[in-house]
DNA sequence: GTTAGCACTCATTAAGAGAGAGTGCTAACA
DNA sequence: TGTTAGCACTCTCTCTTAATGAGTGCTAAC
C-alpha cells in the first residue's frame, strides 16, 4: 500500500488536530473540521490504511486515532510547512541577545529561559564542553594568609576560580614566577591532554615550591575529573511539562522530575549530536521515560566548531514547526553572539 | 478549659499518629493503638475538649481528628521530647563536612543537598548575605585584547569574576596600579556603602584611563545592585514533597513548584529570621502558597556573626522532633566549618 | 467520672445505566 | 471501482444508587 496525496492530507490534518487538542479524532470530526471533500467513511476507510501503515493508531477500539511515533515522523520529515519565527519572537531574540553580557555561562542560562518562555516546552542547553576545550592561563592572586586564588581562563573564554592552601606565605613575584611555569607549559593544550601527561614535568620543575605546587596539581587534577564527567545541562521551563496533559499524571511527574535532576540522562537527549538540527521522537529516545516525548536538539559553534547544544523537550504531540524554527534560530543567535564576544 | 495531663497525652498520640499515618484518627484507633487505660469513649469526650480549645480538628463531621495548627503548636512547645540525632546521621554529617572544601557556594550547596537528604524535606539555604558583606579586593587579569578579567573578592570569602571591556590595552602595571586605587579606597566597606559614595570619588581620581574605569564602575555598579536584590536561595529535594500526601493534588504541585522558581517568595520563608532556630507553623507562614507547611529554621555565623541561614520545608505534618535535631545539628556543624575556614 | 450502646453522618467504593463518539462492515450508488 | 449511507457494535465517561465502614455525639447505666 502506498501513500497517496488524500492520504497525506488525512495524516496532516490527524496530527495537526491532535496537537492543538490533545485528544484522539475520528473520521467523522475530521470531515467536519478539515474540507477534505469526501464523507466520513472514505475517510474511515484511509484512516484503517494509515493504521496498516503504522503511522497512526487507537487508544482502544472504538475510540478516534492518534498519531503514533512514525506517524510524526512523516510528518516532521515529508508533511510539514517549513515555518518561520514570528516578526514578534524575533524581536524578543534579538533584544536580549543584544544585552551586554560577557560571561559565558550567563549566556547559556539566559539562552535556556528564553528558549523555554517561546516555546512553552522544557529547554536543554549544554554549555561548552569543558574536556574539549584548552586551557589558555593561569593566575595566582593573595587571598587569606597561607591561601590562594587560583583563576583559571579557558581557551574558549569561560574562567573559573579555586582557593588552594598554599602552606607558607609567598611573594606575589614567586606566585608569578609558579603560574608563568604552568602558562608556558600548558598554554593551548585541551584539558584531556594536560591532565595525562604535563602535569609531572611541571612538577619536577618546580620542585622548590612543595606545597603550592602539590595543592595546585590537586586542584587542577580534580578540575579535570570534573570536566570529564561534569558537562552540566542548563533546564529551564521545566514546569511547564505540567501544563501538558500527558503529565496529569502524578507518577509520570515524579519519573520525570527525578530524570531532570541527573545531568547524565539529560544529556542523553541531546546526545544525537550530529551537526545541526536533530528530532527524535517518541521511543527514538533511548530513556524510557522520554518514550512519550520529543527532543529537538541543534548544535551551535564558536569560530566554526561545534561546543554545544541546545534543544527543547516537549510531549510527542507537540508543534513541530515552531518548535523547530525557534531551536533553529536560536542556535544561529547563539553562534553569532558567542564569535562576536571573543 | 485547662489542660490536664491526660488531655496532653491524648493530643501527643494525635499528632504522632498522623505524623506517621497522615490519615485522621479516630477515638477507637487511639485507645487501640495507645495504653491510656481509658475506653474510647473516654477519649472521645477528651477529644471533644481538644476540639474546643482548637488543638484539633475534623476534616468533615464524622471522620476522625487531626491536628489543627496550633495543636502542632502545643505540640512543638510542650509535648516533644527534645530529640538528638542519631549517630549514624551525625556520621554522615561529618565526615560529610571534613571533605575539602573551600568554596563557600560549594558548602552551601552541599549543606543544602545534605540537609534533603537526611530529613527527606526541602531544604533551603541561605548563603551569607552578600549585600552585607564587605569589600576586599580586586584585581585585574588580561584576557582578550581589550577585555581584562576583574575579580572581586569580598571579605566574607566568596570570589566573583567578571569580564569588562577596557577598549584600549593597558600594560599590567597600568592595572595594577588602577587597581590599586579601587582597593586603598574601598577596602573594608560594605558593598551598600560603596556604591553610595565611593565610586564617584574614585572616578575622579582615576580620570586617565576613562573606559577601563567606566566598565569597571558600571559593572561594580551592575554587581551591587545585584547584590541588594539577589540572595539566591539553594534549594534541595524538592521532590521529596512530590512523596507526600498532601500533594497529591496536581494543582498543588503546581503552585508549589512555581513558588520555589521564586527566589523572594522563598526567602520570606526563612525570614522570621531571629538569631537561633524558628518553627514556622502552617498558617503562621505568610505566603498561602505555604500554609499547609512549616519550616524549621536556624541562623549560622562566621566569626561570631549570623551572616545566613539553612532550614527545611514540608508539610505541617512533618517530623518536628527529628527535623529540629538535624537543623540544629547543621548549623553548627556549618558555623564550624565556615569559621575554621577562614 | 467512666463506659457501653445506639442512632446518625459522611467519605469511599463498587456496580449499573445511559449517553456519546467512533469503528467496521455491508450494500447501494455513480 | 471508488464513494457513500446505514447500522450494529464497542468502549469510555459520567451520573446515580447502594453498600460499607470508620467515626461521632448523646444518653443512660455503672
Amino acid at each position: 500500500m502506498q501513500m497517496d496525496e488524500r492520504k497525506r492530507k488525512i495524516l496532516r490534518a490527524i496530527v495537526q488536530d491532535y496537537i492543538a487538542t490533545a485528544e484522539p479524532i475520528g473520521s467523522r470530526t475530521i470531515a467536519r473540521k478539515f474540507d477534505l471533500g469526501v464523507s466520513s467513511a472514505t475517510i474511515r476507510n484511509e484512516m484503517a490504511d494509515l493504521e496498516d501503515l503504522g503511522l497512526i493508531e487507537q487508544p482502544h477500539t472504538s475510540s478516534g486515532r492518534v498519531p503514533s511515533d512514525a506517524g510524526y515522523r512523516y510528518f516532521v520529515d515529508c508533511l510539514m510547512d517549513p515555518q518561520t519565527i514570528s516578526d514578534e519572537q524575533r524581536e524578543i531574540i534579538e533584544r536580549e541577545s543584544t544585552k551586554r553580557i560577557h560571561e559565558i555561562q550567563e549566556v547559556i542560562s539566559h539562552t535556556s529561559r528564553l528558549l523555554s518562555e517561546l516555546t512553552n516546552l522544557t529547554s536543554l542547553v549544554l554549555g561548552p564542553q569543558k574536556g574539549k576545550s584548552t586551557f589558555g592561563k593561569m593566575h595566582f592572586l593573595p587571598y587569606q594568609p597561607g591561601q590562594v586564588i587560583l583563576v583559571i581562563v579557558k581557551e574558549n573564554g569561560t574562567v573559573e576560580n579555586h582557593i588552594i592552601d598554599i602552606g607558607e606565605n609567598l611573594t606575589a613575584e614567586e606566585l608569578q614566577q609558579v603560574a608563568g611555569v604552568f602558562n608556558q607549559k600548558m598554554r593551548g593544550y585541551s584539558l584531556g591532554q594536560v591532565k595525562r601527561s604535563l602535569l609531572h614535568e611541571i612538577y619536577n620543575e618546580l620542585s622548590r615550591q612543595r606545597r603550592l605546587i602539590d595543592n595546585t596539581l590537586d586542584m587542577l587534577r580534580e578540575i579535570l575529573d570534573d570536566n570529564e564527567q561534569e558537562d552540566r545541562i542548563y533546564l529551564g521551563g521545566t514546569l511547564n511539562m505540567l501544563n501538558q496533559p500527558e503529565f496529569r499524571d502524578l507518577g509520570k511527574v515524579k519519573a520525570l522530575f527525578k530524570v531532570f535532576e541527573e545531568n547524565e540522562s539529560l544529556k542523553k537527549l541531546l546526545q544525537p549530536y550530529q551537526e545541526g538540527l536533530n528530532v527524535t521522537i517518541g521511543g527514538e529516545n533511548t530513556l524510557k521515560e522520554f518514550k512519550g516525548c520529543s527532543v529537538i536538539s541543534a548544535t551551535y559553534k564558536v569560530n566554526g566548531l561545534t561546543i554545544g547544544a541546545v534543544g527543547v523537550l516537549g510531549p510527542t504531540r507537540m508543534d513541530y514547526g515552531k518548535a523547530i524554527a525557534i531551536v533553529d534560530f536560536m542556535t544561529r543567535s547563539l553562534t553569532e553572539i558567542l564569535t562576536k564576544r571573543r
